[in-house]
DNA sequence: GCCGTTTTCGGCCCGACTGTTTTCAGTCG
C-alpha cells in the first residue's frame, strides 16, 4: 500500500466516524494523521516501524498500530467493521456541496437514502423538503448540485486555473477602491492541486469591490454573498472566494487565508502562548478565563502592518507562503535558518524542450527566440527518441541532422546557446533507446520512462537506476510519470533513486508542466540532504509553454531549494563544464 | 485519538454564510 492510499484510509475512517456522530476531536485526529502522513517525506517501509511512525506529528499509539497493520497486510479490521455499519455508496453523498455528516445521517435514518441516485429521486418527489432541518430551498439546491456534479469535480491543476486567477487579481488591483489585492490559499502556496481561488482585498468600500467581483466576466454564478465574503463559480468550474477587509485587517486576513490550516493552527498556538488570540482580523488579548486559578501574564501586543510583522510578533522570521505546510518551517524560522528560496529570475537556461521534429509545435529557431525573450542564456533541445512512436521519436539520422542544425544556429547567436540533447526512452530492462556512441555525440541526454508503467516497485527502481548509471545520461526526466488528477505515479522507490542520483551525479528533474510537477515538492528536502542536484525543465512542446518554468520554480520553493541547488541557475559560462562532469567521471 | 512551559487529564481554531428557524445548527474553509 502506498502512503497516499493509507492516508486515504484514515480520511475514510474520519468520515465514517463523523456519520457515527463520534467525538469530533477523535474525528479530527484521524484527519490530522492523514494530512500528516501525506506530507511525511519517508518511505513506505518506514511505516512498518511503530516507533518511527509515532514520531510523525499527529500519529500516536492507536493510529500508528492501524497504519502498521495497513502497511503490512494491506487491510484494516477496524475499517472493515466501520464500513459494515453503512452502505458503501453513502460516502459519495459527501461530494455534494451543502451536505455534511449530520444531514447525510438524517437522510439515511429518516428516508433510507444512501446514494446520490436515491437522493435525486427523493428530491424530485419532494420528500427531502419535509424533513426537519431541510426545506424547499435546500431541496432545490441539492437537485442543482447533483446536476452539476460532474463538471464541478472540485479539483484542478494549479496551471489550469492560473490564467483565471491572475486575471481576477489584476482586474481587482486595477479597481480604484482596492488598496491591496492578493491571491491567497493553496494557489499562493503553489500546491500542485487546488480546490478554489482565494482573493483578499483591502478596501474602505467593501460593497463596491464585492459588486465588481460578482459581476466580473469570468464569474458564471454567485454561490453566496455576504458583507465580507463572496463565493462564486468561475467559467472553468472552479469556486472562487473573495474576502474584503479593512487595510488594518489585511495582513491578518492574507495570512489566515493563505494557510495552510496546519500552519494557521500553529500560528494561533504561538499567539495563545503569549496570552493573545489570533484570528483573520487581528491579534487581541485573551479574554480572562473565570476558571483560571491565576491570571496569565500577557505580552504586549506589537503593531502589525504586514505579514512580516505578524511573524515577528510571534518571534519568527518571515515564512514564504510556499513553506507554510507545517513541515519544519516554524523550527527554521525560530532559528533564523529559513533558506533564501530560488526565484524565477535566478533561472539562466533550461534543458527539456521539444520541437516539431518530434511531437512539439515549433521550430528550433522559434524555440530559441522564445527562450531569449524570456531572458534565458541557453536552451536544451531534447526531442523524443525512436521508441516513442506515439510522439514521433527521432531515429539516429534525424537526431544527427538536428544536431548539425543546432551547431549551425549556434554560430549566429550572441550570448545565447542551444544545447543538442535527446529525451531518451528508458526501455523495459533499463537499457537506453540509443547506444552510447550516439549519446556521446550529443551535449547531454535526459532519460525518461514512457512505456511499461506497470512494473513492480523493485523492477521499476532497478530499471531506472540502470539508466542513471549510464555516463551520458545527465538527468532523469519526470521521475514518477504521474499525470496529476489523471494517472497515478508508477511504483518506484524514490529514496533509492535519490541515492543513485547522488552516487552517479545524475540530476533529477522538476518537470514544470502543470500536469506533471514531478518530482513532487515533498521529496526535495530529502534529495537536497542527499546532495542531489535539481534541474527545472518546462518539457515545453510549444513556445508559450516555456513559461511553465514558473510552476517549476514554485515546486522548487515548496521543496526548500535555493538557487545553489538548481543547476540551471548557473550562467552559460559555467553550465557546460557541469554538463561534462558526469561523462568525464568526476561526478 | 493526540498531546504537553496551564501537562498524564482536559483541552483540542474559529468566524462567515445559509437556511430554517425565531436563536441556532450545519457546512465550509
Amino acid at each position: 500500500m502506498t502512503k497516499a492510499e493509507i492516508a486515504a484510509v484514515l480520511e475514510e475512517i474520519a468520515i465514517l466516524l463523523e456519520l457515527k456522530d463520534e467525538n469530533p476531536f477523535k474525528i479530527r485526529a484521524y484527519t490530522n494523521a492523514a494530512r500528516s502522513l501525506e506530507t511525511f517525506g519517508g518511505n513506505v517501509s518506514d511505516l512498518q516501524d511503530e516507533e518511527a511512525l509515532k514520531k510523525i506529528p499527529g500519529i500516536g499509539k492507536a493510529i500508528a498500530a492501524k497504519v502498521q497493520e495497513l502497511a503490512e497486510t494491506g487491510s484494516l479490521k477496524y475499517l472493515e467493521e466501520l464500513r459494515g455499519e453503512f452502505p458503501a455508496a453513502i460516502l459519495e453523498l459527501f461530494s455534494i456541496p451543502g451536505l455534511g455528516a449530520k444531514k447525510i445521517k438524517a437522510l439515511y435514518e429518516k428516508l433510507q437514502i444512501s446514494s446520490i441516485e436515491q437522493l435525486q429521486k427523493a428530491c424530485e418527489s419532494g420528500r427531502v423538503a419535509e424533513l426537519p432541518g431541510f426545506g424547499e430551498t435546500t431541496q432545490t439546491k441539492l437537485c442543482e448540485a447533483i446536476a452539476k456534479r460532474a463538471k464541478h469535480a472540485g479539483l484542478f491543476q494549479l496551471g489550469q486555473i492560473a490564467p483565471e486567477a491572475e486575471t481576477l487579481r489584476s482586474d481587482l488591483a486595477a479597481h480604484p477602491d482596492a488598496l491591496h489585492v492578493d491571491l491567497a490559499g493553496s494557489y499562493r502556496r503553489r500546491k500542485e492541486i487546488v480546490r478554489d481561488v482565494d482573493l483578499i482585498v483591502a478596501t474602505k468600500k467593501p460593497d463596491a469591490i464585492t459588486k465588481f467581483f460578482a459581476a466580473h466576466p469570468l464569474v458564471e454564478s454567485v454561490i453566496a454573498q455576504g458583507s465580507t465574503k463572496t463565493s462564486v463559480r468561475l467559467r472553468s468550474g472552479i469556486q472562487s472566494d473573495l474576502r474584503v477587509v479593512s487595510p488594518a485587517e489585511y495582513p491578518f486576513a492574507l495570512s489566515y487565508f493563505t494557510g495552510s490550516k496546519e500552519h494557521n493552527i500553529e500560528m494561533r498556538n504561538r499567539a495563545l502562548k503569549r496570552g493573545w488570540t489570533l484570528n483573520e482580523y487581528r491579534i487581541a488579548p485573551l479574554p480572562p478565563d473565570p476558571k483560571a486559578r491565576k491570571i496569565k501574564p500577557t505580552t504586549k501586543i506589537p503593531r502589525v502592518r504586514d505579514e512580516a510583522e505578524l511573524y515577528r510578533a510571534v518571534d519568527l522570521d518571515f515564512i514564504p507562503p510556499e513553506l507554510r505546510e507545517n513541515c519544519g518551517e516554524f523550527e527554521a524560522a525560530e532559528k533564523h535558518s529559513i533558506p533564501r528560496l530560488i526565484e524565477k529570475e535566478n533561472l539562466r537556461g533550461t534543458f527539456h524542450c521539444h520541437t516539431g521534429a518530434s511531437d512539439g509545435h515549433n521550430s528550433l529557431e522559434e524555440m530559441a527566440e522564445a527562450a531569449q525573450v524570456l531572458g534565458l542564456e541557453y536552451l536544451g533541445i531534447a526531442d523524443h527518441s525512436r521508441s516513442s512512436i506515439q510522439a514521433h521519436g527521432l531515429d539516429e539520422a534525424k537526431l544527427r541532422a538536428q544536431m548539425a542544425t543546432i551547431r549551425k544556429l549556434n554560430k549566429k547567436f550572441d550570448g545565447f546557446r542551444l544545447f543538442a540533447g535527446v529525451e531518451c526512452d528508458i526501455l523495459r530492462d533499463g537499457s537506453l533507446d540509443f547506444p552510447d556512441e550516439v549519446l556521446s555525440n550529443l551535449d547531454y541526454a535526459v532519460a525518461s520512462v514512457h512505456s511499461v508503467f506497470n512494473l513492480s516497485e523493485v523492477d521499476m527502481t532497478k530499471r531506472i537506476i540502470r539508466a542513471m548509471e549510464n555516463p551520458f545520461i545527465a538527468m532523469l526526466g519526470h521521475p514518477t510519470g504521474r499525470l496529476l488528477l489523471k494517472r497515478e505515479p508508477y511504483q518506484i522507490d524514490i529514496p533509492a533513486i535519490l541515492d543513485a542520483a547522488a552516487a552517479t551525479g545524475t540530476w533529477i528533474e522538476i518537470n514544470a508542466a502543470p500536469k506533471r510537477l514531478d518530482l513532487d515538492w515533498r521529496w526535495w528536502p530529502l534529495a537536497k540532504q542527499k546532495g542531489v542536484k535539481c534541474v527545472i525543465n518546462p518539457d515545453a512542446h510549444r513556445v508559450e509553454r516555456l513559461q511553465d518554468l514558473w510552476f517549476g520554480v514554485g515546486v522548487a520553493r515548496k521543496g526548500w531549494l535555493t538557487k545553489a541547488d538548481v543547476v540551471n541557475c548557473l550562467p552559460l559560462s559555467k553550465i557546460e563544464a557541469e554538463l561534462k562532469r558526469k561523462r568525464a567521471g568526476t561526478k
